[in-house]
DNA sequence: TCCTGATCGTTAAACTTTTCACAATTGGAA
DNA sequence: TTCCAATTGTGAAAAGTTTAACGATCAGGA
């Protein structure tokens, strides 16, 4: 029951703090927040009420214990529990997330991918079987898949979308330039490389127009 | 000189606008800010004053011309103009992104890939070539680079974007799991795969195990 | 033993973003 | 023409996030 809320900012730094202490953990028995703040310039507070999140056994002088602060994070993330995955739209995002194995790390695994073009259906894709999108709901519901991943274009995402959630799916990674509606209880992440660009594409633009302030 | 200042939230949901009015300018002549706030399940006042900051030509009782909005998110974003971009890590992730064709809707063109492996350089990924690490300075320096894809691993990502910010790169799009310190002037996005799963995963360990709330 | 300085944890302030409340405007119907 | 309902635009409140201030704690040396 020592469950805190967890703010989703806190959440999206706790990854990072994670990787950080995985790779010092050989030469460093203790750390500070101070320390970690540093490294990745943020403030000291900040870091320390992301870490009193998960932990809240830092001691003054000393810091934390990497070890502990690692085993307490993955807790949190739960990166080691399996997460069945379908992955819908084998385009070119598609086939690329596909043949990605970076995920794995992270406890996903990529059941199979779906589309609708009969020419990529019954292929392979880094191993990974892409079915007709016709299959979706049966496989959803027999392989009991907790997560979806929709890279189809973006006037197509909700109705991908609704059909998910129709099948019990709960967790939905959006790649398409799109926000979607979803009922309660289910949980968007919007992954909108469009939105990236726009953010670099701005600052590109200010940098040659306007002050370089 | 009718330069607002966009927050970044702002501009994160102005490409998400501009794809909806694309896909209803042919029936649409006028749409209401209500109706958008609708289609997103966003609040209307928002996107009142999201448009506002590119436009501010809304007339009551009919709302804003379809045409004309699409026209001043294009030039806020500027996605017309071509960005010449550098991508440095040609694994996993980085060939998969090279593969990517979306990217040129938006104006990135990348002109070459980076690795030091000498199995994959002098290789092409889709078109494009991959040359070693030891030339980054070089190609950046005479084709005008202005913008840097990151997707090396972690530990090795503050080097290169240190050497990235070196040659005048002033725009940096971050794809490995850390955060990274650059001089002022410089922007970095990050597109954290890490951190969007963490918060799905959480999501789902908290369906799981605990209130489904 | 006692002091010093690094570090934690917490409360309050500053800042940012979203939502609420409401007056002002306008097209269209009665 | 007059009224109504839809819609805009804005100032203020609310909610959320980050930063600052400060007392409490503790390891290590004098």
């Amino acid at each position: 029951m020592d469950e805190k809320i967890i703010s989703a900012r806190t959440l999206r730094r706790l990854p990072v703090y994670l990787h950080y202490l995985n790779s010092i953990q050989d030469h460093c028995r203790n750390i500070s927040a101070t320390a970690i703040s540093e490294e990745f310039g943020l403030n000291d507070v900040q870091v320390r009420k992301d870490l009193n999140a998960v932990s809240g056994t830092g001691r003054p002088k000393t810091g934390y214990v990497v070890t502990e602060l690692i085993a307490q994070i993955e807790s949190v993330l739960d990166c080691r529990t399996e997460s069945k995955t379908v992955l819908v739209g084998a385009g070119n995002l598609g086939k690329a997330l596909l043949s990605y194995e970076g995920f794995r790390d992270f406890g996903l695994n990529i059941i199979a991918a779906f589309d609708n073009s009969p020419t990529i259906c019954g292929t392979l894709v880094n191993g990974k079987p892409v079915l007709p999108l016709t299959d979706l709901e049966t496989v959803c519901r027999e392989k009991h898949i907790q997560l979806g991943i929709i890279t189809v274009p973006a006037s197509q995402a909700q109705e991908i979308c609704d059909r998910l959630a129709a099948c019990g799916i709960t967790a939905i990674w959006n790649f398409a330039p799109t926000i979607l509606r979803v009922p309660a209880g289910v949980l968007v992440e919007n992954e909108n490389l469009a939105s990236s660009l726009a953010i670099l594409s701005k600052h590109l633009r200010a940098e040659k127009g306007g002050a370089p302030t």
